[in-house]
DNA sequence: GTGTCTGCAAAGTCTTTGCACCATA
DNA sequence: TATGGTGCAAAGACTTTGCAGACAC
């Protein structure tokens, strides 16, 4: 799989046209997804929501458009524990930067942008600590918190097999 | 599957046979394989330990106590991102908070739990926050800081498919 | 001795790959 | 029109389940 051409301007569209890959529907309807949500989608989300709009669209495209779309750094990917990939917006692709809240109970991923730069600054050091601490070249960071969403602790019941 | 009995006393052992389940060699090895080391399991990687020593344990017999043990809380999952499950001792267990880090070449997981009480503190703060603002009941939190390992950094090149 | 646990083999779920047709540039 | 992209079906990887024999208590 290529990965020329990683660059940072315009959206995730026209930086694949950028890139010499060729702008589809169903590339074009992926992103508008991801673009338009909070949430982190699973590779089936996006196969239904695609699938709704234009029927001819396939699962294996789905996956394709996504390996590809990673490999560009436009997306990431975050799991839920349930053996489902997630995907986002990544960063790179324009994303700010934002940490998850995931639900115990449905698994679904939210992601959240507003903290404190109290928290930035700790992490810096964090990262810079352990760089000198364990050796590692550390590029970046994710935090998760993890609880019930208000839809879940609306319906009752905190059960589940958690993380 | 069961869930009673969950109590905090003792080893993750003894706490299995006072849950009224049985203490068998295959379960007393998995344990014993995930108490000695820092860094993250996948059901093979523990199926290779305990096959070794004892070749009459099969990968069933994994999974199956994984998911016992998961269930009573004494191991929890992370995920590297490479579509394979991994296991460690849980806080619950008996293993202090940790946070981990992730090699993105060769995907280990490794954790570490020398960190400041700043940083307790301040995930303590940004917990309640997030509970006010996105009305989440939130039981936890994890960090994972990504980079290359001392290994893979040694190795040359710093490729892959990362997140 | 009884009920749980185990191993093997088969099945299930999510994801990737092969191949012929289609569409973008 | 020449490549790259797509859909379908089949294959692959990891994990779970069914069943008969084995073991812990």
């Amino acid at each position: 799989m290529k990965q020329e051409k990683r660059n940072r301007e315009g959206d995730p569209g026209s930086r694949l046209t950028a890139g010499g890959y060729r702008s589809t529907e169903p590339r074009r309807l992926l992103i508008e997804l991801l673009s338009s949500t909070e949430e982190c989608l699973t590779a089936e989300d996006l196969y239904l929501g695609a699938h709704h709009r234009n029927p001819r669209i396939g699962l294996t495209t789905v996956y394709r458009t996504l390996a590809l779309l990673y490999d560009l750094g436009e997306v990431s990917r975050v799991e839920a524990g349930d053996g489902k990939a997630r995907y986002e917006l990544s960063e790179h692709s324009g994303a700010e930067h934002h940490h998850h809240l995931i639900c115990a109970q449905c698994r679904r991923i939210r992601r959240y942008a507003e903290f404190s730069s109290e928290e930035l600054e700790l992490m810096r050091r964090t990262e810079s600590a352990l760089e000198k601490r364990f050796g590692y070249r550390i590029t970046g960071h994710s935090i998760y918190f993890h609880g019930i969403c208000p839809a879940c602790a609306a319906k009752g019941d905190g059960g589940g097999r958690n993380a």
